[in-house]
DNA sequence: TCTCCTCCTGAAACTGCTTTCATGTAACTA
DNA sequence: TAGTTACATGAAAGCAGTTTCAGGAGGAGA
């Protein structure tokens, strides 16, 4: 295990400085051409690679961009990572995930990157943050950049959740649905951000001007878990009374609704419409009508917004707005 | 926005040298408790914390984890990436995610990897990595640890691929199947590790030794892809020479395949039983059966297995089998 | 009282590259 | 020919800690 060539070496070969060294690897034309030749020869004959981490320091930066995530708990975080991974790799960023499963985990990582400095950019995934933390955050010198959730003084990708709720109970009511029903993941992590009460509120507003209100039954908030969920919806569905459709806060819980339709022998989207809201991959393996709100797409926004950031640091703060839109398959098909 | 203490200011504020003030963060009982005290408060109130790339570089070591894999293609991934979060993250090592979406892209990565060190180890995921990548990784000091895909010389999580296709075939068999059909992503990304091959092996095994041959037209291998599988399973599917069973290579090709069988007008399981391979979180949603390869528990066992490698370097390399098991849902219930 | 030992502590080396600053040289101009 | 300019280059500082090594102080035992 020979120990790795280091710039002085390739100095002490090519016979000059390592200042030089350094010069041919990073501005070649300020160096003698016949210099610059022999250097690389050098370099060639070692093997040598600057180490990453010894730049990084010299630079005082890292091209590490830190992602934070209430993470792995739905389909729709691994979609925005992978619209956040291709605009990195592109410009050669190291994509650093923080998993949060506690706020004392949050905390930590916060107080972590915010001291003792490991990411030039922290992108900011669904997170709901506490005023202390924030304030952390703002008398920091690190860069975020929010998704979701917005943030006053940082960048921010911004999901129109009303308008979302609205949209998915436009287009139900276009069908013919006059009785809907909701089901929500309730808000029981406190640091991850809570987007389905602002679905609940864009969609029962859109009957309520059409002079319809949500039954008290047939709305249901719990938790994204297969069991206490299914419990939730079955027992909304199996009623006299049920709802003929359902607007579901992510299309995972729509895609237990819809199975949950099969067990109590409803057809859907006969006997029952679903719609759900995020358009994850499996939506259109399942047929389900969904609101799309662009995940890889917001991804990508939310990197480019952080490496425009980091190019100019003392630029205003930008907003950008998702353009929802609904994606329509067979669970909202018109009925037969 | 002031500069960050250093230790160096802590030190001078206390009135000791840097050293002690290391001591103190690092191995207290070394030094005398009255000055320990009197640094301890030189820290607090300088709000000093040390940074954590200037230790990583002193003590030549990261707290970083590489993950190297096909990404974002399966869902599979994501939650083999949730199992190795959770352990890198109870032991405070960091997670940094290199999608590979091309050979040149793969070759890049290993090569920065090995020589301008930037993580501690390398976790491989799935990956397919050709002679030359893998005497570059053997002959550097990076510790790897591989999922999937066995290496010579380095630690792996092992999936026995034959016998999950074998456990498949022999579930349909007893179920009361015949007439086998199968359905598996082809291998076009050379950088990708493909099981296809061997799960279809196992399980035509298993049919041959019954005396039962897989028909031509009963086997499709393709692109995973919504389309183009689409098509490939409409097209199996849709004769009357039809196969009773599908034992489809990933869950996403499984569920397609329920869904064309549903467009066909075949009910499931009992025109058409169908189990796939992964046990991914949708399977359960979707009630389909599977196999169950402990995806997040081999993430799990790999960066456990990449820990102990980090503090035992010299010990023998070591290979983990996983426990292959049949998940049994409504895809495959008995026929009514 | 001398020696040995233990406990602390600071100096200095080490990690590996970038970048500023100062200097030297050669070419060009008045 | 002297002065100016442009270009090329090396020395050295800076990044921010850890760790080894040597030595001083003080206590215990002979």
């Amino acid at each position: 295990m020979a120990k790795q060539p280091t710039i002085y070496d390739v100095a002490k070969l090519a016979g000059v400085s390592p200042a030089t060294v350094s010069r041919v690897l990073n501005s070649p034309s300020m160096v003698n051409p016949e210099k610059r030749k022999r250097i690389m020869e050098a370099i060639e004959s070692l093997k040598f690679t600057p180490k990453a981490d010894a730049v990084a320091k010299a630079r005082q930066q890292f091209k590490r961009i830190g992602v934070i995530a209430p993470f792995f708990t739905e389909p729709s975080f691994m979609e925005r990572l992978k619209g956040i991974s291709s605009v990195l790799s592109s410009q050669h960023y190291e994509l650093v995930v923080y998993a949060v499963q506690s706020t004392e985990e949050l905390d930590g990582y916060v107080d972590m990157l915010v001291s003792s400095k490991r990411v030039d950019g922290l992108i900011s995934l669904c997170m709901h943050l506490d005023q202390t933390t924030v304030n952390k955050l703002q008398s920091s010198d690190l860069p975020v950049c929010c998704v979701e959730k917005d943030l006053t003084g940082f960048d921010a990708v911004i999901v129109h959740n009303q308008e979302g709720g609205a949209m998915a109970a436009k287009a139900l009511y276009e069908k013919g649905c006059h009785n809907p029903g909701f089901i929500g993941e309730a808000s029981t992590r406190s640091y991850a951000a809570h987007s389905t009460e602002e679905r609940l509120e864009g969609f029962s507003n859109f009957f309520k001007e059409k002079g319809i209100e949500l039954e008290p039954s047939h709305y249901w908030l719990g938790e994204n878990n297969n069991e206490i969920s299914t419990q939730g919806i079955l027992k909304m569905l199996d009623s006299p009374n049920r709802p003929d459709c359902i607007f579901a806060s992510s299309d995972t819980l729509a895609i237990r609704t819809i199975k949950c339709a099969g067990q109590l022998g409803l057809t859907v989207p006969d006997d029952l419409a679903v719609i759900g809201f995020d358009d994850i991959e499996m939506a259109e393996y399942v047929d389900l009508t969904t609101i799309n709100q662009g995940l890889e797409e917001s991804g990508v926004l939310a990197a480019e917004m952080m490496l425009q950031r980091l190019k100019h640091p003392d630029q205003p703060v930008r907003k950008s707005l998702i353009a929802l839109k609904l994606s329509e398959r067979g669970s909202t098909a018109v009925q037969t």
